[in-house]
DNA sequence: TAGTCTTATTATGTTATACATAATGCTAAA
DNA sequence: TTTAGCATTATGTATAACATAATAAGACTA
């Protein structure tokens, strides 16, 4: 027992209409273990059964369509869907709306991933991978060439990556911070510029996933990624 | 020129109306500069001067709301709020509702980050936390001993690290991780049983941090969490 | 005058109804 | 049998009305 006045206090229901219904539909989809495709019941007859208005059911139902747990289509209803946990943030992974702050800190949050994920790699990477590597750091352009050439090229070898780790909700997940990466990348955001300087290559990660271990790749990624860790250590 | 028929179709609208107002407030906040705190106009006011019905307008202000781009009180009108990337995305993370394949590479996710953010570490890192560290693990209770005891330390511990690691984002991903992880390390979804081996302890790790660098940090890091990845390379 | 209570106002929350629209399935004609 | 057309159905949109909560304005009291 403390001296909390408000301890006795009970917490007190301020939760909308709209946010019961909305949680009762998530308990019925989880209860009644609906598989990817039912089809659950229509606008209307949810608002009978529920005794809420239509307009209630349509929000509520709005929010799953938003949390990916449905899809609705006309006349057919609503079909449960696999649910994408990155479906709804990746329309506010807007670099005009965030901060500054948060800006910053995504930019951070692709290095520890590059960095995190040598095991994956090394578990999962096959002797195709390997080839398919080689093949794209043969044309791995000069740094002081074309800029956007350069980007490209980013994005394909380290998209490769992601794939051969083998972790599609990783892989997602980056390929939503990537137009952030680069949007601070490229702006005046942090305060050190970037530099043109060159460290281990894309060649020399690929030697090293080819022969090495997920300590040498560790290391070497991380060296490769000294640029960006140069820019956000001020 | 390719002789795809469908090649000189033109990609025709289907959006709703209410993708379209949505869109066009996303665009309001982001050209207008709105700052947090704004004010945005009332629903009235938006359906007379968008000409389309408060019920459309409703709805994509939910949508706002639900991305975290809005706060709407009554009678106050909706307002601008910091958006919150995480909001929507932690309404879904259901371990019930996420399928198996999820369910697992969540598990990865986990472990990628906490070898990958070994740099940020040692570049926050405090004196005062190495001295909070040290005395979390202080109290670290025997592995053979109590589990729910066990489980609270190792997040009190890791928690203390994400901290350090001082990237919001970061740390607030991980929050929405850890149940994820817990269900899938106590469920019978990885078919390998965890072991109760012992690795490089909480302890360990403490040292490396205080006294090694951020090489040595992901390595003991990778050998602390072997028991977890010998789980999922089965 | 300051402070509090009451009342009016206002914008969102909810309901109800009607019609539009698109997808599906059925039916009848070729 | 195929297809064109129609009926059906469930979502999409519009409108109007009232409920409710937060705020502001006003009135009343100390």
């Amino acid at each position: 027992m403390t001296s909390n006045p408000t301890e006795s206090l009970i917490q007190l229901d301020t939760s909308s209409l709209v946010d019961k219904v909305e949680a009762n539909l998530v308990k019925l989809l989880v209860e009644r273990k609906l598989r990817v495709g039912d089809i659950i019941p229509t606008e209307l007859d949810l608002s009978r059964s529920l005794g809420v208005s239509r307009t209630v059911v349509r929000e509520a139902l709005l929010r799953l369509r938003m949390m990916g747990l449905i899809d609705t289509k006309k006349k057919k209803g609503s079909v449960i869907t696999s649910p994408d946990i990155f479906g709804i943030m990746s329309k506010s992974m807007n670099p005009h709306i965030l901060d500054q702050d948060t800006l910053r800190e995504i930019f951070e949050l692709r290095l520890v991933l590059e960095i995190g994920m040598a095991d994956l790699l090394f578990q999962r990477v096959t002797p195709k991978d390997i080839e398919e590597l080689k093949e794209i750091v043969k044309t791995e352009p000069d740094t002081a060439k074309d800029h956007i050439f350069h980007i490209d090229h980013e994005i394909i070898f380290h998209g490769k990556l992601y794939e051969i780790a083998g972790n599609e909700t990783l892989k997602r997940f980056q390929k939503m911070l990537l137009p952030i990466f680069d949007y601070v990348h490229n702006s005046g955001l942090l305060k050190k510029p970037a530099q043109i300087q060159k460290f281990v290559s894309h060649k020399g990660l690929v030697d090293i996933l080819e022969n090495g271990s997920p300590e040498l790749f560790r290391n070497g990624m991380r060296n490769h990624l000294e640029n960006h860790f140069l820019r956000i250590f001020s």
